[in-house]
DNA sequence: TTATTTCTGGCCTAATCAGTCCATAAAAGG
DNA sequence: CCTTTTATGGACTGATTAGGCCAGAAATAA
């Protein structure tokens, strides 16, 4: 992007993206106000000065982790779609993508959008607002992708319909996870839902 | 139930269950970890003595909320499926269900057992199997009212998958009103979503 | 060298919160 | 009348927490 002369002083002695990284997975584990900064600095690997410093505080961390989840993470199951060669595998992914998330690390933890970001919205009006740009940018591009998978379907709009039941089928994967629901049992459900999906696309 | 002899002492001044009812706003609207003590026991109109007395603590309390909260409020949209005379009105008034629970009061907070639960089911295991034992009862509740609705569908199974995507849209509609969706919008969303489900039932 | 910036680590504080305790009042049965 | 139970409200505790502050070290450009 800018490359921008060199900075003056110490350089940071650690990658915003990386420590970000790390932040993911407490908030992930045990929610916004379960994360104590203790928890994330000593995660992140960094000290408290350093960590107001670069980050301002626990709220605002909070929106940039939710944002670089949404950016990494998050966004597996829609680029599995995106780059899939047929509908059908398309499909094929994007459901195997959604259950593999909610079991990032074999840990079923849901998705940190959809339960945390999502539980948090109530109280944080900024938190929603991002979650829910993200859901709505999420939805675009499976339904996107499956107007390029399924051209016949675009007409009937059945396109539209179907990618808001992915969307809907990736947010009860992250909640059922996230109560342990078992993980074959959530395979199985995936894979008929999905196949219920491709049919509408393609009758 | 148990008639049970008059109890020795000054009865309890209030009712349970609808403290329990007052406990189920605060809870859904601050999250877990948002409702403190104060909050609570103003608004189930009890002093904090009586609150210890008759639910032990907060996390005690929180699971009797789920309960309530699951049997009263969580329950219309599958009792609006039971109680209806064919298929497509099941579906038509569970979907306007979903939607109006999830905008209780017209407050778009979603759903209790989905959005609060869900994230707090991370850190607390008795919560996580509790969620999960509601979301088993009432994805078996829906697939029942399907099979008697749609006999033909039982056959090949439709009437189970479709049951699946039933508790899918629901808690889908449940993370999107809590993070600001336009109703209407969600509306028109599940109204086609529906569509949908009620033709992969009965062709 | 000097100025600038970020680093670390720890200490402090001001607030919040769950849970306990107590003294007293009220409502019931024996 | 006495016992039992629940009621009330306020005060208290102990723990946790977010955030601020400071002093000294390290790393870079000017």
């Amino acid at each position: 992007m800018t490359p921008h002369k060199r900075e003056r002083g110490r350089p940071r002695g650690f990658e915003i993206s990386h420590a970000l990284d790390q932040a993911i997975g407490v908030f992930w584990a045990c929610g916004y106000d379960g994360a104590d900064l203790d928890a994330l600095t000593k995660a992140m690997g960094i000290s408290r000065s350093s960590f107001y410093a670069a980050f301002t505080d626990k709220s605002e961390l909070f929106q940039r982790v939710i944002e670089r989840y949404a950016e990494t993470l998050g966004a597996r199951p829609v680029a599995a779609m995106e780059t899939a060669p047929s509908l059908h595998e398309a499909l094929r992914r994007f459901g195997k993508a959604i259950v593999d998330l909610a079991h990032t690390d074999d840990v079923p933890l849901g998705c940190l959008v959809a339960c945390v970001g999502a539980e948090k919205a109530a109280t944080d009006p900024k938190i929603g607002a991002l979650v829910l740009q993200i859901i709505a940018t999420t939805q675009e591009r499976i339904e996107a992708a499956l107007a390029c998978h399924a051209p016949t379907a675009v007409a009937r709009g059945a396109h539209s319909v179907a990618a808001s039941l992915c969307v809907a089928l990736m947010q009860s994967c992250a909640i059922k996870a996230r109560v342990g629901f078992p993980i074959q049992k959530m395979r199985s459900e995936v894979r008929a839902n999905l196949a219920t999906i491709e049919e509408a696309l393609s009758d």
